[in-house]
DNA sequence: TTTTGACCTTGAAACTAAAAAAGTCAGAAA
DNA sequence: TTTCTGACTTTTTTAGTTTCAAGGTCAAAA
């Protein structure tokens, strides 16, 4: 059985890629140069990974899962529900302020039926656990909520909205927007504060 | 004195642009068949407007003039600031349904500094008038509200961002997104019932 | 003052060639 | 048998060019 071997190199691609990724951008990086960094040809990547985007998919998911894991470890048992939505909100700060580098937009831009469908689960996911914590907050007394998922949607997709407040022609620009964001998260915040205000018990 | 006369003929000429632009898209249109519809040449339009940028502006500020008036109008006196809240998202969807196909989305792509200037003036004065409704919210007793401005920009800013909850991929879609902005501003009133109760006194 | 035809200028498509990167594969290495 | 690679082909990107429609100007007419 060489599987766990065969994992190891996958994720030493994957921590190259994601490395070239977070310092020049992923449109930058070629295949060619994560293969020298790793003193490896190229042929040896296509072993691993079907194709480029499949990469690009891997490395995304890598970084994703460890997000929604320390999102979930939040939502787990909160004391407060409150108080779990602010956390998630300071987890995404860290989380942006370490991976902005990554262009993640640009890839993101190719709307292929699978990014898609990824991006999809990902924000099904961010609205899950988001009724996760709803629901606590209901069992806590905290919140008074007809419909949980429901609530947490509208709590996920406008404070994500807000990440548009800031003009179209900053966001392409790389490097104010460390100074916007921080705009940004605060905005989430002030709009948390009014949500769990409208939805107390 | 023919400053009526001129004037006239510059009404004339938004007319027909903005009649072209909401049929076949702002970015489909050309000079010459403005000036054509007209039954004028295209010198003539010159004679009006400096240049085309500028009669996108002009047709841009007169439609943006009507639904900020039809806005005002609702913010001047409402019985239930609440109301009027939801009355003026209504009054956004009118708006959007009637000019969506003018792809003003397409204009303001152009991010020169006298649209992002313009941009800029109309959201502040979105927002003033969503101040003044919060505050009359406030003298009716309905919400409390420490900063009414800052509330207002909130407000606003966290329902246009609801327009981007739908996938990037439909946005450039024409056809569809007649259906899909009824789930937007759905989710908009949705929002705004909560951000209410947030605020509510 | 307003309008226009004739004219000039510009910018966005439509090609093209060259370079760079993606992707393949037969066979070597372990 | 699994992993890896050099040499190869194919695809994509880029940069340079042409071209033409659309933008814009102006002297002169109405």
């Amino acid at each position: 059985m060489h599987t766990e071997a065969k994992d190891e190199m996958r994720d030493k691609i994957l921590e190259a890629a994601l490395k070239r990724f977070t310092h020049y951008g992923a449109s930058k990086t070629t295949m060619n140069e994560i293969a020298d960094d790793l003193h490896c040809s190229k042929a040896s990547l296509y072993y691993y990974f079907p194709d480029k985007k499949a990469m690009h998919m891997a490395v995304l998911q890598k970084i994703a899962e460890i997000y929604f894991q320390q999102m979930e470890k939040e939502a787990l048992q909160p004391e407060s529900a409150a108080q779990a939505l602010y956390n998630i909100i300071e987890l995404r700060r860290e989380f942006i302020s370490k991976f902005c580098r990554l262009e993640i937009f640009k890839i993101l831009q190719d709307n292929s039926a699978v990014f898609l469908e990824e991006k999809k689960k990902a924000r099904e996911r961010d609205i899950a656990i988001h009724t996760r914590i709803i629901e606590a907050g209901i069992a806590l007394g905290e919140f008074i909520v007809k419909d949980p998922a429901h609530t947490a949607e509208l709590l996920v997709l406008s404070t994500m909205g807000l990440r548009f407040s800031v003009p179209d022609h900053i966001r392409e620009d790389t490097d104010m927007d460390e100074a916007m964001m921080d705009d940004v998260i605060d905005k989430q915040k002030q709009l948390l504060e009014i949500f769990i205000k409208g939805i107390k018990a």
